[in-house]
DNA sequence: TCACCAAATGGGAGCGCAGCCAATATCCAT
DNA sequence: ATGGATATTGGCTGCGCTCCCATTTGGTGA
């Protein structure tokens, strides 16, 4: 009953081309609107490839002629809207011009991404976004021989291969650490998730806690949750993180997701934000704008990374790197 | 100072043949593991492709055999963690079996999903997933002369082309007003997005109205807000609904992330909940079952509607419409 | 009228690889 | 030692297209 009985005749150029009495390169030229032709020579031309369905084989088509219409993107997850975010970015502008966005996501594991990078090269594309400046030693190889423009995003503190589009993560933390510390809290503690995995997370707590420690003022207690962080993940690493340390008045998340589930456990606990317990994120996120007390945070242009880094990866321009910075967001929960 | 510069020399299966000492066919062989080759001959090979960094070429090696490994994936946003959830599920299914996504976003535009549709087949995929059932008229003959399988999603309201993976937003929204009815709410209000682009919520509140008219009830008032949906939107659609007739006693949202920006309003305006206004939403996300009162809603299993629908496009089975169904999950907000 | 040029068109090579097939090497039993 | 079976290997063709070049046609100026 379905299109997968027919066995599919795969039309070709040569198919158009008999259809519409005229040789295959003429076809090529139409439809790539491209060389020269006769207006009545396209018009008969269109209109048998629009007769017969035919869609051009851009497989064949790419082997041809240098350089694919692909792009490889490469995110550690898409549970976290945070990283659909810098997809969308990206692919809004990458099918502005005319580009196709190939996706691989790696759950924070380098073996993983790798094992991506090999796979989406091997398609030749003509650039690949990847988050993060850290890689295996053997992925920074292929990525630097591939010869295909490389843009690193969303972190701008260490050495990036070609293009770098992100902010500085340790700036965000120490961002955060500063406003804290300037709003007089003192008893500071921090629930996250793992440092390793996330190594844009564990930048922004080396900054954090080297700003805390310039002024004399330690980390109280901390809370690692397992990846993948979420809003529930939050709630119950700071509802233990209080159950051991009650005595704290401000606690820094990792990001608003986890943000998030703290504000809640503070509404159902009746904790007054920010008088008894102050609350910070990071990311921006919608949700955290819309709480009846909107939560500080440190807002990241996360769609503005995608979209710049798609346009310079189509680009000619020099390798460099493009600092988005981001925006500190003085909420009502500190 | 970048690769950009040493002009890429496109290492070829012939280079790596004359690293090796082999001919071209023998390295394919040991490169994809297919045919046979002496074990020493093997280590060679691999060894030169290691030592020279070979990736090899997909799109040749597509272009030569028949069935490429790329499937691609259509939905209308990347800004609702819905359609991530879903891009989820199919890209981890896919990967495992060694395909590469390549998405496109419509923005629940059709004329855009004609395009798209027409950009992904060129690159001849083994199959495309694209959400919904309705389709511009070239849309669907396209798809449907095109040989490669086809997947639609997250709805089983209608007629599909090949394969359907979802539930019925029919239903959903009669068990949305079923349970309203049940709990004794008789002014009811609607607040939801555009519902002639978003077809899946329009379903949803066909059902709903129906529901609610078969025992006499009727739809006190209705806010449509634009797209995208948000939830500022759900808030400030809920505070104009209100504003406008107060006296209403519940609210079907189109989606969760309204019912929580409304959730948000009346934390905000102290309007105690279900007692004095009950809210109900749709998808079942994260953030609503981890709020003080978790969020009435309708489970959706996003996740497993791209798993299951990469599974079946990947497969050779006959094509059928799979129902994964929805749960109505009973929070305290109703 | 003839040489000359531009526009329009078709033919053929080649992109890098997989699959087919033939050639060679190796091994075994007779 | 010989025939035959098996394992291993390389060459060649073609996938569908783009690009280069040659050819044809129509038009122009001297």
């Amino acid at each position: 009953m379905h299109s997968r009985d027919q066995r599919r005749s795969a039309l070709t150029l040569a198919d158009v081309a008999r259809e519409a009495l005229v040789g295959e390169s003429t076809v090529s030229r139409v439809l790539r609107n491209h060389g020269s032709y006769a207006a009545e020579t396209r018009e008969r031309v269109r209109e048998a490839a629009m007769r017969l369905g035919y869609v051009p084989n851009r497989i064949a088509g790419t082997l041809a002629s240098p350089g694919s219409r692909l792009i490889g993107i490469i995110i550690p997850s898409l549970a976290n809207i945070v990283f659909p975010d810098v997809l969308r970015g990206a692919n809004t502008t990458l099918e502005a011009n005319g580009y196709q966005s190939v996706i691989g996501v790696t759950d924070y594991d380098q073996a993983r991404e790798e094992t991506l990078v090999t796979s989406l090269l091997a398609w030749r594309p003509a650039g690949l976004l990847i988050a993060g400046l850290e890689h295996t030693e053997r992925t920074s190889a292929l990525l630097r021989r591939s010869g295909v423009r490389i843009a690193e995003l969303l972190d701008t503190d260490g050495q990036g291969i070609d293009v770098v589009v992100g902010f500085s993560n340790e700036n965000a933390g120490r961002a955060a650490a500063r406003h804290l510390l300037a709003r007089g809290y003192t008893r500071i503690g921090y629930v996250g998730d793992d440092l390793d995995q996330d190594r844009r997370a564990g930048k922004r707590f080396a900054g954090f806690t080297e700003t805390l420690a310039a002024t004399g003022t330690l980390l109280v207690d901390r809370e690692i949750v397992g990846m993948p962080s979420s809003i529930e993940a939050g709630r119950d690493g700071l509802e233990r993180l209080l159950d051991r340390t009650p005595t704290l008045d401000a606690v820094y998340f990792s990001n608003d997701d986890m943000a998030i589930g703290g504000y809640f456990l503070c509404l159902s606990r009746g904790i007054a934000m920010p008088s008894r317990l102050a609350l910070f994120g990071h990311n921006g996120l919608d949700v955290g704008r819309v709480t009846p007390q909107p939560l500080s945070t440190i807002r990241t242009p996360r769609v503005q990374v995608g979209a710049e880094a798609a346009r310079l990866v189509c680009s000619d321009e020099p390798s460099r790197v493009v600092d988005l910075g981001f925006e500190l967001v003085e909420g009502a929960t500190t």
